[in-house]
DNA sequence: TAGATACAACTGGTCCAACCACCGGGCCAC
DNA sequence: GTGGCCCGGTGGTTGGACCAGTTGTATCTA
């Protein structure tokens, strides 16, 4: 086991690459709806890249509901408030606006919808869930809280805990609205590991071990009523004034 | 104004085609999770085409989440119950599986999911619209009592409503959550469309009709309050019983 | 002159053949 | 057991060619 938890590397296409370049000039504003692109050919020249690889890039961004590719026609741009698909939320959050600045306002709104969804998950997975499935839960729970000496381990156990609740309410739509939500959060992870680094120093004093803590009695206990309070407390960091703090510490 | 409402024709691409394919066979399960997909080479074979067609259908599967292509190392499919993204739900919900069978489950998810979504989405806008927002969304809903004679108007203004409601929770989260879950429901518009004829027939005795007028009143008032209870009365066709004619109904 | 027609320029769609970059496994020397 | 090396296979990228659809325009026709 390395002392350091290494980040795997990749790397970028040349077709994600000019896809990301792309996606940020339509975000910003750069090309407007209705607006068409410069064509496949002109964008290989730009770029200083082979026609393919422009191709690929587009067919990204058609793919996210970014654009509209029309044989003979050229490429127009959409309005992507009216024809985005969710999964453009990571890249939303992740891209500032023309003057640079990042849009707090949506990373708000992502936080508020995660909130509602997390909530209504865990009730119908206290509804649903089979005893070996509270099991697993709780499970989870107590060795979250054997982790607090490994900031990663217990980072990843975190996201297990969530997943389980979110496939405890037995529906596929909610489960992959976590898998894109999940990947949302590990993007705006780093200011999180921050924080649960700091929590995790205060041994039994932190208000995160509490929280799992309570979170088992819940559990345990099936107490389906306790549900929607313990989650609203989760989502406390996320309260306005933290959420500046939170936002401070982005390292994109 | 043509008499019926021509669907505007789509050519598919031929790596939209090879894409659709192959989602087909990982979504039913003929290739699992950690399996690696026949090489692009293969693959342009035995479709009897370019490997560039086979690579940009692999890009779309790969936005989606469905598999990872490395470079030197192959395709591997991933498990898209926990990679997938969002936008996979509306191939999920027209994938049958290997039996042939439709998903029912998943769509009762997705109805589920949608109820929550747009409970929140009102009560969110009912917060923080603007009395011009109020006010378009009094007119749409008044321009809806006057188009009982219009099927197809009257479908494209009903989804002119909805979307207004979730623009006014000011969330680009709900919103683009509201592109997505619209679109899949386009996908089913047939029974609804079936559903929808048959109620206008009634005039006055209509459910639907007087549901609008409640609707109605409820926006003059800014009753907030009886926001979900109206939109828990809007998804009752959706309920078990009603659910299986709608299913019954579906045409593809 | 108004409308229909034909054309030409442009755009995306597909194909081919070659080469580069990378992975994995097998082999070898240390 | 380790690292170095090679080799076959896989994805990544390239340039160029041609097909197919769109669009605006110049032209022809009534």
């Amino acid at each position: 086991m390395a002392k350091v938890a290494f980040q795997p590397i990749r790397k970028e296409s040349i077709s994600e690459e000019i896809a990301a370049q792309v996606r940020k000039e339509i975000l910003q504003g750069t090309y407007l709806p209705g607006e068409k692109l410069p064509s496949e050919r002109e964008l290989a020249l730009a770029f200083g890249c082979n026609r393919t690889s422009v191709r690929e890039a587009l067919v990204r961004l058609q793919e996210l509901g970014l654009v509209e590719i029309r044989q003979g026609a050229g490429v127009e741009v959409l309005d992507w408030r009216r024809a985005g698909e969710v999964d453009l939320l990571v890249h939303l959050l992740t891209t500032p606006d023309a003057q640079g600045k990042f849009d707090r306002k949506a990373l708000w709104s992502v936080i508020e919808v995660a909130q509602t969804l997390y909530i209504r998950s865990a009730e119908l997975a206290f509804q649903r869930m089979k005893p070996e499935e509270f099991a697993r839960v709780e499970a989870l729970l107590e060795k979250q809280l054997t982790l607090t000496n490994d900031i990663d381990a217990f980072m990843a156990n975190d996201g297990e805990i969530h997943r389980a609740i979110f496939e405890g309410a037995h529906s596929v739509a909610l489960q992959l609205l976590y898998n894109t939500f999940w990947q949302i959060f590990c993007e705006y992870s780093s200011p999180f590991r921050i924080f649960f680094e700091a929590e995790l120093k205060q041994g039994d004093k932190s208000k995160v071990i509490s929280y799992y803590r309570k979170a088992l009695e819940i559990v345990k206990k099936r107490d389906a009523a306790a549900v929607r309070g313990l989650i609203s407390e989760m989502f406390q960091p996320a309260s306005p004034e933290l959420f500046e703090k939170l936002v401070a510490r982005l390292t994109f």
